[in-house]
DNA sequence: GTGATAATTAGAACTATTCCAAGAAAAGGG
DNA sequence: CCCTTTTCTTGGAATAGTTCTAATTATCAC
């Protein structure tokens, strides 16, 4: 399992300030919500479990609010071909290996160096925000657990 | 500039054959279209370019032949997060750059090795089918023409 | 407190894609 | 060759995920 890292209160209210956000109480809920069980949820999926707590919040706010998680790098937005989005708390430099049979998705660490390693193969003149490297599969059974 | 692989219409009748689909006018123009200008056009850019040649088609048959091409392994889907589909008849192993001002998606030889070492991070039990390398970012000026 | 700014909400709208049913084309068997 | 079967194309309707809109509510700075 991947390290966690665990943002205090307070750190959290800064990440969504240093982006000329605000805090609020459905932010924090759907943060806690990825939090407490990293299954790179869909919007659908976070709406149906925050409802438990927020009984009347919209899905239109859940979108607001992953998408306010993403600006400020709380959050990264995952996606597999044409399927729904994902969304995926975990802050380290990460893989992402999507089970076609299961329909599940699963963090895999990058090795150090890996990631400047495939910077490198970028032409002059090429400057990347962002890199994403991603797998399509399946999972022997008894890794499924892992 | 990566290398073209071009196919002799009879290679291209087999590769469909191969997956147990017909060679049709549809698909062969569509084909030629990717290869003419490999700028990993959208279906709907597919579709417009594709009238000049047969003014009838429609675009549920531009869906349907892209998605034959794919099956056959003759054209690659590139998706970058939530925007259309775009289509590439490169065949060797590369990533892709996606331009986020320019709106254009590059080609990324991979050096050889690359792809093995990536996959070589998957630990045991993951057994992936795909693997995508992709790039967000800008290209300077000069390199946009490259 | 008060005014300005930002966030939430419900529902409508949008976009890319897929589905559907009917007709056309091609393949295979006699 | 005709006939049958299968595959393909077509236009339009349907769908799914997401974004937009306008009104309301909450929060911030003074």
């Amino acid at each position: 399992m991947p390290a966690t890292v665990t943002l205090s209160p307070d750190n959290f209210a800064q990440a969504l300030a240093d982006s000329g956000l605000r805090n609020t109480p459905q932010r924090e809920v759907i943060y806690s919500i990825l939090l407490k069980k990293r299954d790179h949820p869909t919007a659908d999926e976070v709406y149906a479990r925050v409802k438990a707590e927020l009984p009347t919040i919209s899905l239109a706010t859940v979108y607001n609010c992953l998408e306010a998680l993403v600006n400020c790098n709380l959050v990264r937005a995952v996606n597999f071909e044409r399927e729904p989005t994902r969304y995926c708390p975990n802050l380290h430099p990460h893989a992402h290996f999507h089970d076609e049979t299961a329909g599940s998705t699963h963090d895999i660490d990058l090795p150090p160096g890996l990631l400047e390693q495939v910077r490198a193969i970028l032409p002059p003149g090429y400057d990347a925000s962002s890199i994403e490297i991603s797998f399509r599969g399946r999972t022997a059974p008894e890794a499924a657990t892992r």
